[in-house]
DNA sequence: ACCTGAACACCGTTCAAGT
DNA sequence: ACCTGAACACCGTTCAAGT
């Protein structure tokens, strides 16, 4: 006969900071960043609640460590592109749309970056290559400069949207539907959607592509820095 | 004599949805968003935390009430612009740099926006008013949709930085200090804050002015757009 | 209809104590 | 050094009960 079950053989391992934290980002990524309590972390890990705070000072810390483990595999991935001599829009270009990427699967991660005051230093690593990058394609510093405040959140792959006029269960036909009602009030709004939903009737993403709409986004910035370049 | 002291006279005035969702936000104003809990909201108001769940369902629905109040604000004074024949990004931009004066006013609203995902009426109505400036100076409704996208939270008049390099207490010879230490990891970032930050040496709002940069980046989108619309 | 008291389930966190 | 049990102060919220 076999010995008698343990149920949990994982607590062997020692808790160590980088346990902690990787533990996090996965119950934020399979439960969403509402489910990550202390408690419930060290659960996961296979311990009390009160040993997380030996590794981690306490959960803003914890916030911070997730944040900046995010941003380490967004610098693991940009640093191995090759972008020798494609120019530098298509070099940041590139970057962004890798980093965007890696939030792509860990969607909560947007929100917690917006949060996070303190100074992050892998995402100061990542704007530090993009800096060079933009450097090495001609462009000043001070428009660097101004770059990187109008690519904002963007320059890390993500921009949040203030509000999504076709989500929710409802189908196009649907959203049309109720869209008819409000065309006294929101004329133009209403006017817009009815156009721009005939326009692709069968997109699986819904009445917008949001990937689409980031690259416009990211384009239009991108070709107007570039022509601000050009005239300096 | 006069009659005993009431120390608290002012619960006679009754609750009601409008009175709650005002000491809301004037308690996120006054204290920040983080001071803002049921049971000091309650308290503000003259009454016991769960009177507050008869005038709002919940404190999420609060949070979807304060949003639409200050969006409100908005809206009272962007209607009252007069923009007749001024161009279109002209209008666009006097609408959204107003708007960006509500916020500065209550700058805890655009976290609490970026949390919101219920549509907001009153949102709904300031973008209808947005697409028909930009309608009025010859966008398509396909261009238009974009830009709404391209903007993102600009069109309400702000933009979230993901850090911010010379922000503390430290003064520009403070920074400029620190950041030495860090040249050989950050060549590029430190290379130019350096410069940067010599080209303003007292600039009262720091290294960098966020209303400056904001401008910036709206313009720049702002003018990607007109371009478009002259080629389209 | 409007408001409340007591209670519940859940947080993050402190602190003294264990090995 | 690393981990824990008990306890504290604070959340949002339910529910039955008051007027």
């Amino acid at each position: 006969m076999a010995s008698q079950a343990e149920p949990a053989p994982e607590p062997r391992i020692p808790l160590s900071r980088d346990r902690v934290l990787r533990a996090a980002v996965g119950i934020a990524d399979e439960h969403g960043i509402g489910a990550l309590t202390m408690r419930r972390l060290a659960e996961v890990v296979g311990a009390e609640a009160m040993s997380l705070y030996y590794h981690v000072s306490n959960k803003e810390a914890l916030l911070d460590g997730i944040a900046e483990v995010i941003v380490q595999e967004i610098n693991d991935i940009v640093d191995q592109l090759d972008v020798t001599g494609c120019g530098w829009k298509k070099a940041v270009r590139q970057r962004i749309l890798s980093a965007r990427e890696v939030l792509l699967r860990h969607r909560w991660a947007p929100g917690v970056f917006e949060t996070r005051t303190t100074g992050n230093p892998a995402l100061m690593r990542y704007h530090d290559g993009l800096i060079g990058l933009m450097r090495d394609g001609g462009l000043s510093n001070d428009l660097v400069h101004h770059a990187l405040h109008a690519l904002g959140s963007r320059a890390l792959g993500f921009s949040q949207e203030l509000f999504d006029p076709g989500t929710g269960p409802a189908s196009g036909a649907d959203t049309r539907a109720g869209l008819a009602g409000l065309e006294g009030q929101l004329p133009n709004l209403v006017g817009m959607l009815m156009e721009v939903a005939h326009d692709e009737p069968d997109s699986t993403l819904g009445w917008c592509d949001d990937q689409v709409e980031f690259e416009f986004g990211l384009d239009l910035i991108l070709d107007g820095l570039d022509r601000l370049r050009q005239t300096a």
